[in-house]
DNA sequence: CCCCTGACACTTA
DNA sequence: ATAAGTGCCAGGG
């Protein structure tokens, strides 16, 4: 990881800590929006070894809509939890 | 540099 | 609608 903000994993984490409280983006939205529109496995591999407090991981989601996965409280459960509680769903 | 891992997406059956 | 297979990328050892 380099000092000066660089990396996908920080541009990800940078991305998806902007995204607005009570919506979602899918893992795909944010490798685009991250500079690599088909990075979105790496995103999802960042985010589950890198679970940075700051970055509302549980606001990305499956291109489905679907929760996906989450190694936060309640695992998938606790995130579908969360977006029902901030109305993202 | 090579190998493995992974919270995905998409196509086809 | 569900299941299985394939392709993609970056991080870490």
């Amino acid at each position: 990881m380099q000092l000066r903000t660089s990396s996908f994993k920080s541009r990800v984490l940078g991305v998806v800590a902007e995204i607005p409280k009570g919506e979602t983006r899918t893992y795909k939205q944010v490798a685009a929006l991250a500079g690599s529109p088909n990075a979105y496995r790496a995103v999802g591999n960042i985010m589950s070894k890198n679970n940075n407090p700051k970055v509302p991981c549980h606001r990305v989601v499956k291109s489905d809509g679907t929760a996906g996965g989450y190694s936060g409280r309640g695992g998938r459960a606790g995130k579908v939890n969360i977006l029902k509680k901030e109305g993202a769903i």
